[in-house]
DNA sequence: TGAGTCAACGGACTTTAAGTGTCATTTTTG
DNA sequence: CAAAAATGACACTTAAAGTCCGTTGACTCA
């Protein structure tokens, strides 16, 4: 296990969701219904394999009920 | 003129995107250069025309020398 | 005037994200 | 434990992201 790995923006996109959504317990495929989303691409986004659109985005923050400027407000995107 | 439009989150993101640009008072093109990004995508994302991925955002982010967190810490993403 | 820079735009093209199905694996819970 | 629920992995189609060529019009300035 390396606790060195360096995230790239799939993955800290991909970890933000996961938190969030725990934070609301809900499962992905909630998450994927009240956001739009097939429930396995919730799962690739959440495992950094997508390189997801702004506008897909912006539903699953949504889902998430949250918004931009407080889904990207973390140590990890600065 | 319509000045209620309402603006979706790709127009959101160019009209952050021209603001950032003309604070560092360089072109299009130079922005192109130095995010690796076609000239003329530049162009599109500006005026809201395209949906574009969160990789290729970064790249534009990292040109206009600033990080995810700040870009999206307007009103407009709250 | 005319050369240079810049932004907007069109079209043709290549590459990749969106969206979904299927099955395997892990985790939870009774 | 077994069953059920949740997640992971991945292949596949098609819709759209992203590239590259060019033209045009607005503006500056020597």
């Amino acid at each position: 296990m390396n606790l060195y790995r360096v995230m790239n923006i799939k993955n800290k996109i991909g970890v933000r969701i996961k938190l969030l959504r725990n934070d609301l317990k809900i499962s992905q495929e909630e998450l994927g219904f009240r956001s739009n989303i097939d429930r396995t691409y919730i799962t690739d986004v959440e495992n950094g394999r997508r390189n997801i659109s702004v506008e897909v985005l912006e539903r699953v923050i949504k889902g998430l009920n949250t918004t931009f400027n407080d889904f990207f407000n973390t140590q990890d995107f600065k």
